[in-house]
DNA sequence: CCGAATTAGTTACAATTGAAACCATTATAG
DNA sequence: CTATAATGGTTTCAATTGTAACTAATTCGG
Protein backbone atom coordinates (compact mmCIF):
# COMPACT_ATOMS: atom_id res chain seq x y z
CA UNK A 1 0.00 0.00 0.00
CA UNK A 2 1.43 3.48 -0.89
CA UNK A 3 0.38 6.79 1.32
CA UNK A 4 -1.85 6.97 3.63
CA UNK A 5 -4.78 8.98 2.49
CA UNK A 6 -3.79 12.74 2.24
CA UNK A 7 -5.86 15.36 3.89
CA UNK A 8 -6.29 17.67 1.22
CA UNK A 9 -5.47 21.18 3.39
CA UNK A 10 -5.10 23.56 0.86
CA UNK A 11 -3.83 26.82 2.76
CA UNK A 12 -5.38 29.54 0.54
CA UNK A 13 -8.66 28.29 1.08
CA UNK A 14 -8.02 27.69 5.18
CA UNK A 15 -9.98 29.97 6.58
CA UNK A 16 -7.78 30.79 9.98
CA UNK A 17 -5.10 31.52 6.87
CA UNK A 18 -7.01 33.91 4.80
CA UNK A 19 -8.65 35.99 7.82
CA UNK A 20 -4.48 36.22 8.93
CA UNK A 21 -3.40 37.64 5.73
CA UNK A 22 -6.69 39.36 5.26
CA UNK A 23 -6.50 41.32 8.56
CA UNK A 24 -2.34 41.46 8.13
CA UNK A 25 -2.79 43.40 4.67
CA UNK A 26 -5.43 45.81 6.04
CA UNK A 27 -3.53 46.85 9.79
CA UNK A 28 0.06 47.21 7.94
CA UNK A 29 -1.74 49.63 5.62
CA UNK A 30 -3.58 51.55 7.67
CA UNK A 31 -0.64 51.50 10.82
CA UNK A 32 2.18 52.53 8.17
CA UNK A 33 -0.65 55.41 7.64
CA UNK A 34 -1.63 56.10 11.38
CA UNK A 35 2.34 56.21 11.96
CA UNK A 36 3.41 58.95 9.43
CA UNK A 37 0.48 61.02 9.30
CA UNK A 38 -0.03 61.56 13.17
CA UNK A 39 2.61 59.49 15.30
CA UNK A 40 0.42 57.25 16.41
CA UNK A 41 0.16 53.38 16.69
CA UNK A 42 -2.44 50.92 16.20
CA UNK A 43 -3.49 50.70 20.14
CA UNK A 44 -3.19 54.47 20.56
CA UNK A 45 -5.33 54.83 17.83
CA UNK A 46 -8.01 52.42 19.50
CA UNK A 47 -7.38 54.26 22.86
CA UNK A 48 -7.91 57.34 21.37
CA UNK A 49 -11.04 56.44 19.41
CA UNK A 50 -12.88 55.06 23.03
CA UNK A 51 -12.35 58.15 24.84
CA UNK A 52 -13.45 60.36 22.06
CA UNK A 53 -16.70 58.15 21.98
CA UNK A 54 -17.05 58.47 25.70
CA UNK A 55 -14.85 60.24 28.25
CA UNK A 56 -13.73 59.49 31.76
CA UNK A 57 -12.91 55.70 31.03
CA UNK A 58 -10.78 53.85 33.49
CA UNK A 59 -7.90 52.11 32.19
CA UNK A 60 -9.44 48.68 33.13
CA UNK A 61 -12.87 49.80 30.94
CA UNK A 62 -10.77 51.07 28.00
CA UNK A 63 -9.12 47.59 27.77
CA UNK A 64 -12.09 45.90 27.66
CA UNK A 65 -13.77 48.54 25.12
CA UNK A 66 -10.74 48.13 22.65
CA UNK A 67 -9.84 43.98 23.20
CA UNK A 68 -6.55 44.60 24.75
CA UNK A 69 -4.93 43.66 27.73
CA UNK A 70 -4.52 46.12 30.33
CA UNK A 71 -0.48 46.39 29.50
CA UNK A 72 -0.93 47.64 25.45
CA UNK A 73 -3.12 49.88 27.25
CA UNK A 74 -1.13 51.21 29.75
CA UNK A 75 1.89 51.43 27.01
CA UNK A 76 -0.50 53.21 24.68
CA UNK A 77 -1.76 55.49 27.69
CA UNK A 78 1.40 56.37 28.66
CA UNK A 79 2.69 57.02 25.32
CA UNK A 80 -0.29 59.43 24.67
CA UNK A 81 0.11 61.28 27.85
CA UNK A 82 3.45 62.00 27.25
CA UNK A 83 2.34 63.84 23.81
CA UNK A 84 -0.60 65.50 25.68
CA UNK A 85 -3.18 63.81 24.10
CA UNK A 86 -4.74 62.59 27.02
CA UNK A 87 -5.29 63.33 30.21
CA UNK A 88 -5.38 61.47 33.36
CA UNK A 89 -6.64 62.18 36.89
CA UNK A 90 -7.26 59.76 39.81
CA UNK A 91 -10.40 58.76 40.70
CA UNK A 92 -11.78 60.39 44.35
CA UNK A 93 -13.28 57.81 45.29
CA UNK A 94 -10.95 55.00 44.61
CA UNK A 95 -7.05 56.19 44.57
CA UNK A 96 -6.15 53.30 42.05
CA UNK A 97 -8.13 54.00 39.26
CA UNK A 98 -7.41 56.25 37.31
CA UNK A 99 -9.51 58.28 34.91
CA UNK A 100 -8.70 58.93 31.51
CA UNK A 101 -9.85 61.56 28.64
CA UNK A 102 -8.68 63.45 25.45
CA UNK A 103 -7.16 66.60 25.50
CA UNK A 104 -7.77 69.26 23.43
CA UNK A 105 -4.64 68.35 21.18
CA UNK A 106 -5.93 65.03 21.72
CA UNK A 107 -9.65 65.67 20.48
CA UNK A 108 -7.74 67.77 17.58
CA UNK A 109 -6.28 64.70 16.82
CA UNK A 110 -8.92 62.39 16.44
CA UNK A 111 -11.23 64.76 14.50
CA UNK A 112 -8.24 64.51 11.95
CA UNK A 113 -7.61 60.75 11.92
CA UNK A 114 -11.30 59.46 12.11
CA UNK A 115 -12.25 60.92 8.56
CA UNK A 116 -9.16 59.60 7.52
CA UNK A 117 -9.75 56.06 8.73
CA UNK A 118 -12.83 56.48 7.56
CA UNK A 119 -12.39 57.07 4.15
CA UNK A 120 -9.71 53.93 4.93
CA UNK A 121 -12.90 51.75 5.38
CA UNK A 122 -15.04 53.26 2.56
CA UNK A 123 -12.44 52.85 0.05
CA UNK A 124 -11.89 49.04 0.95
CA UNK A 125 -15.48 48.20 1.19
CA UNK A 126 -16.09 49.86 -2.19
CA UNK A 127 -16.24 46.99 -4.51
CA UNK A 128 -19.54 45.85 -2.10
CA UNK A 129 -23.05 46.44 -2.59
CA UNK A 130 -25.11 47.23 0.21
CA UNK A 131 -26.31 43.74 0.38
CA UNK A 132 -22.79 42.34 0.27
CA UNK A 133 -22.25 44.75 3.32
CA UNK A 134 -24.45 43.16 5.96
CA UNK A 135 -23.97 40.32 4.51
CA UNK A 136 -20.43 40.91 5.76
CA UNK A 137 -21.57 42.13 9.13
CA UNK A 138 -23.79 39.54 9.47
CA UNK A 139 -20.73 37.08 8.76
CA UNK A 140 -18.08 38.82 10.99
CA UNK A 141 -20.66 38.86 13.82
CA UNK A 142 -21.30 34.73 13.95
CA UNK A 143 -17.91 34.03 13.47
CA UNK A 144 -16.48 36.10 16.30
CA UNK A 145 -19.25 35.04 18.45
CA UNK A 146 -18.05 31.46 17.92
CA UNK A 147 -14.68 31.83 17.99
CA UNK A 148 -14.97 33.67 21.25
CA UNK A 149 -17.15 30.96 22.73
CA UNK A 150 -15.09 28.15 21.03
CA UNK A 151 -11.87 29.83 23.16
CA UNK A 152 -8.58 28.31 23.66
CA UNK A 153 -8.98 25.46 20.74
CA UNK A 154 -9.23 22.26 22.22
CA UNK A 155 -9.78 18.69 20.53
CA UNK A 156 -7.38 15.91 19.06
CA UNK B 1 -20.32 77.61 18.16
CA UNK B 2 -19.71 74.64 20.21
CA UNK B 3 -17.85 71.54 19.06
CA UNK B 4 -17.23 71.03 15.40
CA UNK B 5 -19.33 68.25 14.10
CA UNK B 6 -17.76 64.73 15.30
CA UNK B 7 -17.71 62.39 13.17
CA UNK B 8 -19.34 59.03 14.83
CA UNK B 9 -16.45 56.31 14.28
CA UNK B 10 -17.59 53.59 16.70
CA UNK B 11 -14.46 51.45 16.96
CA UNK B 12 -16.48 47.99 17.25
CA UNK B 13 -18.34 48.35 14.29
CA UNK B 14 -14.94 49.59 12.22
CA UNK B 15 -13.87 46.89 9.70
CA UNK B 16 -10.21 46.96 10.14
CA UNK B 17 -10.52 46.34 14.11
CA UNK B 18 -13.29 43.49 13.69
CA UNK B 19 -11.13 41.66 11.48
CA UNK B 20 -8.13 42.23 12.98
CA UNK B 21 -9.88 41.20 16.51
CA UNK B 22 -11.38 38.22 14.84
CA UNK B 23 -8.13 37.18 13.49
CA UNK B 24 -6.32 37.36 16.76
CA UNK B 25 -8.65 35.38 18.66
CA UNK B 26 -8.66 32.92 15.57
CA UNK B 27 -4.98 32.62 15.49
CA UNK B 28 -4.08 32.66 18.71
CA UNK B 29 -6.32 29.47 19.72
CA UNK B 30 -4.80 27.77 17.09
CA UNK B 31 -1.69 28.88 17.59
CA UNK B 32 -1.98 27.65 21.11
CA UNK B 33 -3.24 24.25 20.05
CA UNK B 34 -0.57 23.60 17.20
CA UNK B 35 2.27 24.53 19.82
CA UNK B 36 0.90 22.02 22.76
CA UNK B 37 -0.06 19.41 20.90
CA UNK B 38 2.91 19.32 18.25
CA UNK B 39 5.44 22.09 19.30
CA UNK B 40 4.55 23.94 15.63
CA UNK B 41 4.38 27.43 15.24
CA UNK B 42 2.15 28.48 12.86
CA UNK B 43 5.06 29.55 10.39
CA UNK B 44 6.43 26.37 10.98
CA UNK B 45 2.60 24.94 10.21
CA UNK B 46 2.52 27.07 7.11
CA UNK B 47 5.79 25.58 5.76
CA UNK B 48 4.88 22.20 6.44
CA UNK B 49 1.56 22.88 4.59
CA UNK B 50 2.90 24.14 1.31
CA UNK B 51 5.26 21.57 1.21
CA UNK B 52 2.61 18.97 2.02
CA UNK B 53 1.11 20.12 -1.51
CA UNK B 54 3.95 20.66 -3.23
CA UNK B 55 7.38 19.32 -2.63
CA UNK B 56 10.92 20.59 -3.68
CA UNK B 57 10.00 24.39 -3.51
CA UNK B 58 13.01 27.25 -3.03
CA UNK B 59 12.57 28.99 0.17
CA UNK B 60 11.02 31.95 -2.01
CA UNK B 61 8.59 29.88 -3.18
CA UNK B 62 7.07 28.65 -0.12
CA UNK B 63 7.80 32.66 0.75
CA UNK B 64 5.13 33.47 -1.96
CA UNK B 65 2.60 30.46 -0.99
CA UNK B 66 2.58 31.28 2.38
CA UNK B 67 2.62 34.65 2.36
CA UNK B 68 5.37 35.22 4.44
CA UNK B 69 8.39 36.94 3.76
CA UNK B 70 11.67 35.57 3.57
CA UNK B 71 13.20 36.25 6.73
CA UNK B 72 9.96 34.18 8.58
CA UNK B 73 10.71 31.02 5.82
CA UNK B 74 14.39 31.07 7.15
CA UNK B 75 13.78 31.11 10.43
CA UNK B 76 11.00 28.48 10.23
CA UNK B 77 12.78 26.56 7.85
CA UNK B 78 15.91 26.39 9.94
CA UNK B 79 13.18 25.22 13.12
CA UNK B 80 11.61 22.83 10.89
CA UNK B 81 14.86 21.44 9.81
CA UNK B 82 16.57 20.79 13.83
CA UNK B 83 13.80 19.14 14.30
CA UNK B 84 14.11 16.94 11.26
CA UNK B 85 10.86 17.62 9.92
CA UNK B 86 11.71 18.83 6.50
CA UNK B 87 15.12 18.03 4.20
CA UNK B 88 16.92 20.28 2.53
CA UNK B 89 19.21 20.27 -0.84
CA UNK B 90 21.46 22.69 -2.41
CA UNK B 91 20.10 23.16 -6.35
CA UNK B 92 22.40 21.37 -8.62
CA UNK B 93 21.94 24.49 -11.08
CA UNK B 94 21.99 27.37 -8.92
CA UNK B 95 23.50 26.32 -5.52
CA UNK B 96 22.31 29.22 -3.80
CA UNK B 97 18.85 28.36 -4.03
CA UNK B 98 17.71 25.19 -1.72
CA UNK B 99 15.27 22.68 -2.28
CA UNK B 100 12.58 21.79 0.78
CA UNK B 101 10.82 19.12 1.17
CA UNK B 102 9.18 17.23 4.42
CA UNK B 103 11.09 14.19 5.77
CA UNK B 104 9.37 10.91 6.50
CA UNK B 105 8.61 12.58 10.38
CA UNK B 106 7.57 15.47 8.58
CA UNK B 107 4.80 13.65 6.79
CA UNK B 108 3.69 12.19 9.81
CA UNK B 109 3.43 15.68 11.89
CA UNK B 110 1.58 16.99 9.21
CA UNK B 111 -1.02 13.75 8.81
CA UNK B 112 -1.86 15.27 12.71
CA UNK B 113 -2.01 18.53 12.18
CA UNK B 114 -3.99 18.85 8.98
CA UNK B 115 -6.91 16.85 10.54
CA UNK B 116 -6.84 19.25 13.26
CA UNK B 117 -7.04 22.12 11.41
CA UNK B 118 -10.00 21.05 9.34
CA UNK B 119 -11.45 20.43 12.17
CA UNK B 120 -11.35 23.36 13.84
CA UNK B 121 -12.15 25.52 10.49
CA UNK B 122 -15.28 22.80 10.48
CA UNK B 123 -16.35 24.50 14.51
CA UNK B 124 -16.01 27.78 13.45
CA UNK B 125 -18.13 27.76 10.87
CA UNK B 126 -20.64 25.09 11.96
CA UNK B 127 -23.04 28.13 12.61
CA UNK B 128 -22.80 28.68 9.14
CA UNK B 129 -25.11 27.40 6.40
CA UNK B 130 -23.76 26.80 2.69
CA UNK B 131 -25.48 30.06 1.15
CA UNK B 132 -23.36 32.06 3.96
CA UNK B 133 -19.97 30.01 3.66
CA UNK B 134 -19.25 30.74 -0.28
CA UNK B 135 -21.21 34.16 0.96
CA UNK B 136 -17.98 34.43 3.20
CA UNK B 137 -15.51 32.85 0.19
CA UNK B 138 -17.09 35.52 -1.99
CA UNK B 139 -16.12 38.41 0.02
CA UNK B 140 -13.22 37.77 1.50
CA UNK B 141 -11.77 37.19 -1.96
CA UNK B 142 -12.94 40.58 -2.87
CA UNK B 143 -11.51 42.38 0.26
CA UNK B 144 -8.26 40.90 -0.17
CA UNK B 145 -7.75 41.68 -3.64
CA UNK B 146 -9.01 45.19 -2.73
CA UNK B 147 -6.68 45.50 0.56
CA UNK B 148 -3.83 44.27 -1.78
CA UNK B 149 -4.02 46.32 -4.50
CA UNK B 150 -4.92 49.51 -2.28
CA UNK B 151 -1.29 48.95 -0.95
CA UNK B 152 -0.09 51.17 1.36
CA UNK B 153 -2.64 53.38 2.51
CA UNK B 154 -2.48 56.79 0.49
CA UNK B 155 -5.07 59.64 1.31
CA UNK B 156 -5.37 62.44 3.21
C1' DC C 1 -9.98 47.08 63.37
C1' DC C 2 -6.22 43.81 61.26
C1' DG C 3 -4.31 40.69 58.13
C1' DA C 4 -5.28 37.94 53.84
C1' DA C 5 -7.05 38.19 49.45
C1' DT C 6 -8.42 41.29 45.27
C1' DT C 7 -8.01 44.77 42.10
C1' DA C 8 -5.82 48.77 39.19
C1' DG C 9 -2.07 49.66 36.91
C1' DT C 10 3.09 49.55 35.98
C1' DT C 11 7.53 47.43 35.33
C1' DA C 12 10.81 43.87 34.02
C1' DC C 13 12.04 40.22 31.14
C1' DA C 14 11.59 36.91 27.47
C1' DA C 15 9.90 35.65 22.98
C1' DT C 16 8.33 37.37 18.20
C1' DT C 17 8.73 40.15 14.50
C1' DG C 18 10.58 43.34 10.98
C1' DA C 19 14.24 46.07 8.61
C1' DA C 20 18.59 46.46 7.24
C1' DA C 21 23.17 44.69 6.68
C1' DC C 22 25.41 40.86 5.21
C1' DC C 23 27.57 36.37 2.55
C1' DA C 24 27.71 33.54 -1.29
C1' DT C 25 26.55 32.71 -5.86
C1' DT C 26 24.95 33.81 -10.40
C1' DA C 27 23.86 37.10 -14.09
C1' DT C 28 25.04 41.21 -16.76
C1' DA C 29 27.63 45.13 -18.94
C1' DG C 30 31.46 46.73 -21.00
C1' DC D 1 37.12 38.03 -18.95
C1' DT D 2 36.36 41.12 -15.12
C1' DA D 3 33.88 44.38 -12.47
C1' DT D 4 29.29 45.48 -11.14
C1' DA D 5 24.78 44.40 -10.20
C1' DA D 6 21.27 41.35 -8.75
C1' DT D 7 19.45 37.19 -6.28
C1' DG D 8 18.75 33.49 -2.55
C1' DG D 9 19.14 33.11 1.90
C1' DT D 10 20.94 34.06 6.69
C1' DT D 11 22.26 36.96 10.52
C1' DT D 12 21.99 41.00 13.38
C1' DC D 13 19.81 44.60 15.76
C1' DA D 14 15.94 47.21 17.19
C1' DA D 15 11.06 47.63 17.98
C1' DT D 16 6.64 45.20 19.45
C1' DT D 17 4.30 42.15 22.16
C1' DG D 18 3.13 38.78 25.86
C1' DT D 19 3.79 36.80 30.51
C1' DA D 20 4.83 37.13 34.99
C1' DA D 21 6.17 39.61 38.90
C1' DC D 22 5.46 43.71 41.41
C1' DT D 23 3.49 48.10 43.92
C1' DA D 24 -0.22 50.52 45.76
C1' DA D 25 -4.80 50.78 47.20
C1' DT D 26 -9.13 48.59 48.53
C1' DT D 27 -12.14 44.97 50.18
C1' DC D 28 -13.41 41.17 52.93
C1' DG D 29 -13.40 37.68 56.81
C1' DG D 30 -13.02 37.15 61.35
Amino acid sequence: MPKPARVPLQLDSFLPYRLSVLSNTVSTAIAGAYHERFGLSIPEWRVLCVLAMTPDLSAAEVAQRTAMDKVAVSRATASLLKMRRIERRISRSDRRRSVLRLSKAGEAVYEQVAPFALAYERDLMQPLDERERSALDHLLRILLGRATEMGPATRT
